[in-house]
DNA sequence: ACTTTATTCAACCTATTGGTTGAATATGAG
DNA sequence: CTCATATTCAACCAATAGGTTGAATAAAGT
């Protein structure tokens, strides 16, 4: 299973470029259930996107620091025969290095 | 539904990297029905990944000249938290400006 | 015209996915 | 100790995805 594929992880995701978060939190925006983001969360934790840390009876998520594994692997076997269009993608990039 | 979800998906994408094909080609290495690359091949049509040209009875598919859309939609998105993953990804590709 | 070839359409089946609810577990607070 | 909070576990459910087979369509070959 594709952990990038489904919309809810790209925005928990998302939600945790701008630093670490509780379970709790990160569920609020959504209206799924509590369990349901949980779920979610387990499974970007399996497909090693982001880390836990338990603190008591709190766990507080992160983005793993070196992830976009999944995402770069998958564009670098592109490259050799996509190039036209990964020029258009490293365009996009440089232009971001701010 | 993330059409480069699905690795057969991703395999035809790659073989047509190698030039255009017609749809039985392309399902000829796989083990499952030629219907069931019809269907993949639909799905990579309507998400723009892949083009058609019909002749005759024979139809020939191709790599949209302007896709990575989707990937590169996303990457960008995640750009602006992600930067460090982003820097390798980058590195990545710029070697590989052959 | 008839048959073969290339492809899609339609119906169906099964496994998986994304969601639910309710109970379990574990920690913290009064 | 008891109660509330934070989270997961387990069972279940509906929708979807990916596959199948068989029939339909359309173009070529003979």
């Amino acid at each position: 299973m594709l952990a990038l594929a489904d919309p809810t992880r790209r925005a928990i995701l998302q939600r945790l470029g701008s630093g670490e978060a509780r379970v709790t939190a990160l569920a609020a925006p959504f209206e799924m259930s509590l369990n349901a983001v949980s779920k979610h969360i387990r499974v970007l934790e399996r497909a090693e996107l982001i880390r836990r840390r338990r603190a008591g009876r709190e766990h507080y998520l992160s983005l793993n620091p070196k992830p976009l594994d999944e995402a770069a692997a998958w564009i670098e076997e592109q490259r050799r025969f996509w190039s036209a269009s990964l020029d258009a993608l490293e365009c996009a990039l440089a232009e971001h290095d701010d």
